[in-house]
DNA sequence: CCACCGATTGCT
DNA sequence: GCAATCGGTGGT
């Protein structure tokens, strides 16, 4: 069964630095079924969160913040609740949002969304293929919000980026996996993701189980 | 200064 | 199965 897209996607509070600042795995799990928004010049655009991945930082060999502070890790550093943004494989921008408290590094990578508003200029950016795969990937979210370097540092608690309360996924409906395209700590259990969804990455279906 | 490589995607 | 494409990182 597919879960289907939340009603009014803005009409939920939006969340605020506490919910943020927790560990990466915890808030991982929560942010299933939460509203991914981001109001630019040209419209509105909305996901439901349906897959994530947790980066512990220094205790984490995959994560960007394992060997230490630098300019590009920096905002992993710094407080809960914003963007971190990084640029991969010459081409993709991924958007984590940062965890934990000032000085102890941790992110969550938001790796599926299913489209909630903001379809036609999400189209109109280029991407194919049917509604519900438009952001089934971190490298596509990242391209169709429109997501730069420019965007690292955002704080999601204020200013056209945030996250509203949406619905939380029950544990039954959450499968846990390991994370995808590491090389590092492979068998960790940080991926989570909606069971049933047809946006999470991949082909689309289940994640394998661990 | 230089070489290596990646938290990906889409095409062959 | 693999090319595309480039900034960050770490070693020389």
């Amino acid at each position: 069964m597919t879960a289907n897209r939340v009603g009014a996607p803005l009409t939920s509070p939006r969340l605020g630095r506490a919910f943020f600042a927790r560990d990466p795995v915890t808030l991982a799990r929560d942010l299933l079924g939460r509203v991914l928004f981001y109001r630019t010049a040209e419209g509105l655009l909305a996901g439901r969160i349906v897959e994530t991945e947790a980066y512990t930082g220094a205790t984490d060999p995959a994560s960007h913040a394992f060997r230490g502070p630098t300019a590009r890790n920096a905002v992993m550093f710094g407080p809960a609740g914003h963007a971190y943004v990084y640029f991969t494989y010459g081409m993709h921008h991924c958007l984590n949002i940062t965890a934990e408290r000032a000085g102890q590094p941790g992110a969550v990578l938001l790796r599926a969304m299913e489209p909630v508003s903001g379809i036609a200029l999400i189209r109109a950016r280029g991407d194919r293929g049917p509604e519900a795969r438009l952001l089934s990937g971190p490298g596509k979210i990242g391209r169709a919000f429109g997501l730069t370097l420019a965007d690292n540092g955002r704080d999601f608690t204020r200013g056209p980026l945030g996250v509203a309360a949406g619905s939380p996924i029950p544990g039954r409906a959450v499968a846990v996996s390991r994370r995808i395209g590491i090389s590092r700590a492979v068998d960790l259990p940080y991926r989570f993701a909606v069971i049933g969804s047809r946006s999470v990455s991949g082909r689309g279906s289940d994640p394998d189980p661990l």
